[in-house]
DNA sequence: CTACAACTTCGAGCGCACTCTAAGTCAAGC
DNA sequence: GCTTGACTTAGAGTGCGCTCGAAGTTGTAG
């Protein structure tokens, strides 16, 4: 797979790949005999999970924790799972917060009338 | 009410309040007789409402686009209604959306086993 | 009267997450 | 063989939402 086949399937750009790519979010790609990017299907896997973390607002510097602990491999799992956990537990108080927020936005516009 | 009581009241800095009222978020404060911004209630319940609209991932842009209306006044109602709804859609689908990666999240914490 | 904190304006600076440009290399189709 | 377009690097630029600093004025407590 191509950077820009990569950047079709993930939404991303292939400037953005190169970018995470640069700041460590991804592990340097493996490149064809021409020198570029060749990607296989456990990338896209990847990209997907960081599409996740980023929808739920985790920031790149979180990310990047996250990213390093899973190249390090085998004994941090704990780690991972801990910060994911918290992570996940963050997302779900933001859906508290919207939800609430959402009463409010109705309250308002049925305030207004028909 | 000073510009720290608002401050302490709403969780913004004296900084950011300023800053909002020069990009016309807030109108023009009152002034007491030694040039110093004097607030009211009302003032107060306008900036919570910003913070609702803050919350929810509304930009500034379009927030401006809502207190300029609501600015012009009567006859605009129609349009800010439809402003607050389609905002409130859309907060409805993050939502949605961070219930999904919640599940996603929650069967990746799973995966790590205890 | 004197500190000192809080206010004022103006404008510069910052952190985030991209986003794009320039200049060059390489590969596939006509 | 040549054009076309995707790839490469390094580094600069962008938009958002603040955030802060400097320099000066005003109000209050001791």
């Amino acid at each position: 797979m191509k950077i820009s086949d990569l950047a079709a399937r993930t939404g991303l750009t292939a400037h953005t790949i190169r970018y995470y790519e640069r700041i460590g979010l991804m592990p340097a790609a493996q490149r064809d005999r021409s020198g570029h990017r060749a990607y296989d299907e456990r990338t896209l896997v990847w990209v997907e999970f960081l599409g996740h973390l980023k929808t739920t607002g985790m920031p790149i510097r979180d990310m990047l924790d996250y990213a390093r602990l899973r190249a390090a491999g085998a004994g941090t799992e704990g780690q991972r799972k801990a910060m994911l956990a918290r992570h996940r537990d963050a997302v779900a108080l933001r859906v508290v917060a919207l939800t609430e927020c959402l009463d409010v936005l109705d309250a308002k516009i049925a305030g207004y009338g028909d």
